[in-house]
Parts: structure tokens; C-alpha cells; sequence
DNA sequence: CTCCAATGTAGACGACTGTATACGCGAGCG
DNA sequence: CGCTCGCGTATACAGTCGTCTACATTGGAG
């Protein structure tokens, strides 16, 4: 009575399955971002659709998350809680000044190349129809755009520039790159191109705040 | 026999409709941007969900479009012939120099508070799932972005900037303005301050371009 | 007046969906 | 040992979906 089945049955039903060996939270998490990478948005998945793809029952959906959602944020908190730490840590490396943004970008895209689902979707639900998990993105990225003018205000990476022009520019800034992530994904002919352009970007933006300062055109 | 039903049988199910006399197709225009605002990505519709908002037979839908994605691009044309040629017309008008973004910020700001929906949805699908949709959208924004970097150097409103720091700099900004249409409509009490802010980006962007240059810190 | 093309409607089909209910198994603890 | 609990499975139901086929109305061109 033991025996009856090999308990393997549809489990084995596989030939498309996200890391065979993981949990089934791991592997809907992995499945949700393939899935959302490539065709629509994440809450607009069906459970049906993401147990299938994670090669798991459809109801073993609702063992681990009550709604889609709520996988959405885990997934958010999961890079989020990666990445901002690393990012704090060059800037106070002590490298030089002409060189540091370019070496947080380089960091950012080379991280996307190793995520590329988690951009891809990252950036899609920025602007996705999910109030919530905009603004829990949104957070992540004022997090780190604060941790950014703490910093450059602390080591005088920019010289004449202030807290509030920091706390007007940062944010576009951590927007800008984050955008352009993509862009670094999808055209990698272009990748030593777009890190330059986007080192110019921040360069040329806070050179150009203190710039306006100082001619009076700023307010 | 010629009085059978009134006709609007069906009809006048309504209740919840888009302009109840417009033509079909500009009713699914306008029910699709409706839901696709405050719901899911264009894509994600169902035409019968579009019928019912529209106070149409599902059908109908297909008497008007093959598929969503044409919709989708129909709308995309729409809104971007009406406004690219507006914009061109301020930078040609003779401005002085340092109001000359404000007021362009002013204008494409005002005009999404005159079509809300179109940027909620316009912002979501340059970001979104379908690549058609997504490069429709990113031609314009490029063709915007090509057309003034001509007339600033055909102007000459930013004295010691090149054609290809233009080059570099115009699509940023585009996209900027773009994506701010959505925090100027979210946060009715910050308009003033978005404005100021967005005008600053661009004057920033390009000074601080200019200054850099001069400081061979540009490549 | 007739005919046609454009537009809208009606009904039906099979496929797929979310989720409720019930069952199976194995690890860990008493 | 026996029991529970976390995890995964099986089945079933009612609802929604896209789309096919067939039909109705209407405005204008001939």
C-alpha cells in the first residue's frame, strides 16, 4: 500500500521547469519573473499558468503567497535588500571623484546582466498598473536616492552643490539608471556607449545644478 | 413590421458608457483607455470587457480592429500627431531663452490634464509587455526628442552645444517630461513645484553638458 | 428603387480560469 | 512509535474568455 504510486507522476511531467531542485516558493518566484519578463505583467499572471510553469499543481500557488501581489513585493524586497548596500558601499570606497559614477553604473548594468528578469520586470511594474507595487518600488529607489545625496554631500563628491538641490536631483538620477538598464540588456553592442552616456547623464546634471546656482537661474 | 423594436433594445443597457453618441470605434477608443488607466495594461483587455464599457456587442470589436494591438497603435498615432507639432510651434515662437523650457513643460503638462488617460496608459506601455507597442511609442518620443534639438541649434538657445551632445541629451529629457505628466497628475498640490523642478532638470542637463565639455570631462 | 458595404447584434462552442474541498506523504517532535 | 503539520496533489464547479457563423439595420451610390 505503499507503493501504489511513484509519486512522481505529473511532477515529472516536466521539459520546462524553473531550477528542478528548489522549493516550490523558489521555483513560482523564478516562474513568475520568466513569465513576467517575457509576456505580461505580473499580476495580470494566472496561478494556473505559473504552477504550470514551475511544474507544480495549480493549488500549491496558494500554499506560499494569498494573492499575486503578495509574490510581487516578496520579489521586490528580495533585490531591493541586495542591491542597495552594495551601491553605498563604492561610494565610499574612496575613489575618485571623476570616476565614481561611472563605476556605480557599470555596477548597476553588470548586476541587471546577472537579473535580467528582475529588471525587466523591475522596471515594467514601476509603471504598472498595481498601485502598490509601484509605490513599493518607488520606495526602494527613494531609499536609494537618499542614501546617494547622504553620501555625496558626506565625501564633497560635487563641490558647491547643496541637501535640497541633492534632494530635487537624486531621485531622476536613480530613475535614469535604473531605466536605462534595459537598454544595456537589450543592445549589447552598445553596452560601453550607454555607460558612458549614462555616466554623462549624472555628471552633466549635477555640474549643471551648481552651474544654474551660481548664474542665479536656479529657483 | 417596421416597428418591431426600437433598436436601442440593447443599447440602451447602458448606465456605464463612453460619449453615447460617438461612432463605435471612437467609443472602444475611449472605454479602452478608460480601463486600461485604472485596470491592467491595454494588452491585458478582453474585447468583451471593452464591449461592455462601450455599450457594444463584443463583435463589435472586430468590425473595427483585428486585434488589440491594433487599437493600441491606433491610439499611440492619435495623441502623438496632435501633440508633436504644438511643441515644435513654442520653441519657434520667439520666446526668450530662459522661459523657453518652462513653458514647453507647462504646455505638455497641461495637455495631459486634458488627457489624463492617454499619459496614465502612454507611460504604462512604453514601459510595457508589448515590444510593438513599446517601439510605436519610443519612435515618437524620438521624433520629439529629434525635432528639438534642431530648432535649439537652428536658435541657438544654448550657446557652445553641439549636434551630437543633442544627440545624447534631447531623448532623456523627452522621456523625462513624459514620465513627469503622471506625478504632476497624481499630486494636484505639487504642480507649481513640478514644473519648477522639470525645467530645472532640463536647464541643468544641458549647462552642466556645456561645462563639461569645457572641462574635457565630455568622452 | 435597388443593392451593397459598413456597422451592429444574437447565440453558441470549446478552452481556460480562480478557487473550494478533500486526499497523500514525509519530516520532526512528543 | 504515533501524530501533526507543511507541502504538494486530484477533482470538480461555475464563470469568463475569444471567436465562429448567421442575421438585422442603415445610409448612400448606381
Amino acid at each position: 500500500m505503499s507503493l501504489i504510486k511513484p509519486r512522481k507522476s505529473t511532477r515529472s511531467t516536466m521539459a520546462e521547469r524553473e531550477s528542478p531542485d528548489a522549493g516550490g516558493r523558489e521555483r513560482l518566484i523564478g516562474a513568475a519573473l520568466k513569465l513576467a519578463a517575457e509576456k505580461r505583467s505580473l499580476l495580470a499572471l494566472g496561478v494556473r499558468e505559473l504552477g504550470r510553469m514551475a511544474g507544480l499543481n495549480p493549488n500549491t500557488f496558494y500554499r506560499h503567497f494569498k494573492t499575486l501581489d503578495e509574490l510581487s513585493l516578496a520579489i521586490v524586497d528580495e533585490f531591493a535588500e541586495d542591491l542597495a548596500p552594495a551601491l553605498r558601499a563604492i561610494r565610499l570606497s574612496g575613489l575618485p571623484t571623476e570616476t565614481l559614477s561611472k563605476r556605480t553604473v557599470e555596477y548597476v548594468f553588470d548586476y541587471a546582466r546577472q537579473h535580467p528578469e528582475a529588471f525587466i520586470v523591475g522596471v515594467r511594474e514601476l509603471h504598472g498598473s498595481s498601485h502598490r507595487l509601484q509605490q513599493a518600488i518607488r520606495a526602494r529607489i527613494r531609499l536609494v536616492a537618499a542614501e546617494m545625496s547622504e553620501d555625496i554631500l558626506a565625501i564633497n563628491n560635487v563641490p558647491g552643490i547643496s541637501a535640497d538641490m541633492l534632494e530635487e536631483l537624486a531621485e531622476p538620477v536613480v530613475e535614469q539608471v535604473f531605466h536605462r538598464t534595459l537598454d544595456y540588456l537589450e543592445e549589447p553592442k552598445r553596452r560601453a556607449e550607454l555607460v558612458r552616456r549614462t555616466a554623462h547623464f549624472i555628471d552633466a546634471l549635477m555640474t549643471g545644478a551648481v552651474a544654474l546656482k551660481a548664474m542665479k537661474r536656479w529657483d
